[in-house]
RNA sequence: GGCUCCGUAGCUCAGCUGGAUAGAGCAACUGACUUCUAAUCAGUAGGUCGGAGGUUCGAAUCCUCCCGGAGUCACCA
């Protein structure tokens, strides 16, 4: 049990027969006590001498006394201002430490808290993944794991976009300029094949447009439009000119009509581009270490979107305008209108969303839905959420956002155009190049197979990349700097890890009996008692991050733990300790630590090596 | 312009449901490896918590206004 919660109850039960006073676990405010005053929990007074109209010391002193007497846990107490600081028994400490012999045992009072279905992916298939998606996936990936523990039954999910004008691009351009190029020809993963070529019609594109800008036709355009510089308007011009006058625009267009009236040809190529993507995809959510219980795919969902917005119509929740499209009104909730169907009766983005959110009810009757997207998408989400209350979806009131920042490089904001990406699987290969230097810098493996020592590396590589971008706060935009990101010393996944591995190491060395009566071990000393007391909060925190959609929170919850431990480690001897029961009781102590961390680094998708 | 988010050390970030003298890491400097593995530890230095008001025993934290940055307000996704 808990001190917050165990100092609680009997003080409000003293509070109420002494003062008739009623007081809630709100009113206890407790924190850790600082290093410069004597004890281990403070209990802030304020609040409840403000309720029982007493001085802030007086009654500190008083609930000190009272604590002293009625508590097994309360050694002594000392009061300044209103600050009542307690000093913990060292049944307390034993106790405590025992309970980390099962952390189940700390997350028991979980119910079932019903079913979340969690999108944490959504790729295009016309470009590989690259550090934004990682941000992305890595935090839903998370979540998902730490949803679960705090009693949800989590499907993960994600949604593919593969229709649409942008995978018609990739395709036209590989029918016209790829000479039949694929994965197996080329060696290039299925996703950087189509990207290439998405690249490639972009090219293209730019090339004809040039030519165009030369022409009569365009001469006349400018004019008509009455703007100063040339240039800039041919700069913001380039979307109308693919819609206008295009002929690569033309091509495209006819290729999506083929594809939405099920021209054999433009399927059979549609399907293939994207066997090949998915391929590629696969690959690289398998080097992440994650993956999904369900994927969908918009050229499934869309069509059932648009019945829905039809009932909605037929329900009169929506309306129509004179040319046929179809608008929803939301300045009941402080929005304005908004499109669900084009005037030609195709979806737009919305549309798909609403279907996908059916379809995924049909399949898991879920109570919650969970969609981790960028920030850029807030009002978006703002509508769809909107739109589906009105639709009376039963889970119209579970649904979730988890709105991220953009991750901008040292060079400023990432535009796949403009190439100023950085791709997933070049990351990840760069990580792991670091990561083996650093090994076989340090040694330390020599008696690793080699497979057993890729193993390793890739796990402290992946610790690395993972830890960085989840020990920031979600909703902040974050900088992304390659070589700091890479690094493996400080405030990282590798330092989390080391201080797992060291444990380890004197487990692997400790073979001999050490279990010695921990009740016989008296001088506990500040170390141990801190690091007690960090995991104590464990469990707390994984349900703060649960009830925040905020992984950071443990993330820097762990490194606290590993610092707190690396200290105690090189203050204490463990193996070597000074007596039988001192040994015992470090050895407890550090299992419960290595346990909490494995744990811990588990649910944020960090898996432990066993050397570094 | 409306709405939303962000602003803490040179840099990257914690702390924000109000609590004691605002914390880490990186970078800089000093020291600790014949020791349970130094991917570690100890120390020095670094701050008008964007600014101004307000609320109160107490504000980085809550409220108002202002400044700066980002996003969004598409028959794009």
């Amino acid at each position: 049990m808990h001190f917050y919660s165990h100092t609680t109850t009997l003080l409000s039960a003293y509070l109420e027969d002494e003062y008739g006073l009623k007081t809630q676990s709100k009113d206890y405010s407790f924190q850790p006590t600082r290093k410069e005053f004597e004890g281990n929990y403070t209990l802030v007074v304020f609040p409840l001498s403000a309720k029982a109209k007493k001085k802030p010391e007086d009654l500190a002193k008083e609930l000190g006394d009272y604590l002293q007497i009625h508590s097994d846990y309360v050694d002594a107490y000392n009061v300044v201002k209103g600050f009542l600081n307690i000093t913990l028994s060292l049944q307390f400490w034993r106790d405590s430490l025992l309970s980390f012999e099962d952390i189940e045992l700390h997350f028991q009072h979980q119910d079932n808290k019903g079913k979340l279905v969690l999108e944490y992916s959504s790729p295009n298939t016309n470009k590989p993944l690259h550090l934004g998606h990682i941000r992305n996936i890595l935090l839903g990936w998370s979540l998902s794991k730490i949803k679960a523990r705090c009693g949800h039954k989590v499907i993960k999910t994600q949604i593919v976009n593969d229709r649409g004008v942008a995978i018609c691009k990739s395709m036209l351009a590989w029918k016209k300029f790829a000479d039949r190029e694929t994965p197996e020809s080329s060696g290039l993963k299925g996703d950087h094949l189509i990207g290439k070529y998405y690249v490639i019609f972009d090219q293209a594109l730019s090339e004809e447009y040039t030519v165009w800008q030369n022409t009569d036709i365009a001469e006349k355009v400018f004019n008509e439009k009455g703007e100063d510089i040339k240039e800039a308007f041919f700069k913001k011009y380039k979307n109308q000119y693919f819609n206008e006058y295009s002929a690569l625009g033309a091509e495209v267009r006819k290729m999506l009509i083929d594809w939405e009236q099920g021209e054999p040809e433009t399927i059979a190529l549609w399907k293939q581009m994207n066997s090949w993507v998915y391929a590629g995809f696969d690959e690289t959510y398998g080097k992440l270490g994650v993956d999904f219980d369900k994927t969908y795919y918009e050229s499934d969902t869309y069509q059932l979107g648009k019945k829905l917005v039809d009932q909605g119509l037929e329900k009169q929740l929506f309306y129509k305008k004179a040319d046929g499209s179809v608008w929803v009104d939301l300045s009941d909730v402080g929005m304005d209108e908004k499109l669900l169907l084009r005037g030609d009766g195709t979806s737009v983005y919305i549309t798909q969303d609403l279907g996908t959110a059916r379809i995924r009810h049909e399949d898991f009757s879920m109570h919650y839905m969970t969609y981790v997207v960028g920030n850029e998408q807030d009002y978006h989400f703002k509508v769809l959420f909107e739109v589906l209350k009105k639709l009376g979806e039963p889970y119209a009131d579970g649904l979730f956002h988890l709105s991220y920042g953009m991750v901008d490089l040292p060079s400023g904001k990432m535009k796949s155009r403009e190439g100023n990406v950085v791709d997933a699987d070049d990351l990840i290969a760069e990580v792991i190049a670091t990561a083996t230097s650093s090994v076989s810098e340090r040694g330390g493996m020599e008696d690793f197979s080699e497979e057993e020592k890729a193993e390793n590396i890739r796990r402290i590589a992946l610790g690395a990349l993972k830890f960085h971008l989840l020990r920031v706060n979600p909703r902040k935009r974050m900088l992304f700097n390659p070589e700091e990101s890479l690094d493996m010393q400080g405030h990282t996944g590798p330092y989390v890890q080391n201080a797992y591995v060291r444990i380890k190491s004197i487990l692997r060395k400790v073979v001999e009996d050490f279990d010695a009566d921990i009740a016989d071990y008296l001088d506990v000393n500040t170390e141990e008692k801190e690091l007690i007391t960090l995991m104590l909060d464990y469990s707390k925190v994984v349900e703060t991050s649960a009830a925040e959609h905020d992984p950071s929170h443990l993330a820097n919850f762990l490194y606290q733990l590993a610092k707190t431990y690396h200290r105690f480690y090189h203050e204490h001897h463990i193996a070597k300790a000074e007596s039988i029961y001192a040994k015992s009781f470090r050895i407890k102590l550090s299992k419960a630590v290595a346990a909490v961390l494995e744990d811990g680094m588990d649910l944020l998708g960090i898996a432990m090596p066993e050397r570094m």
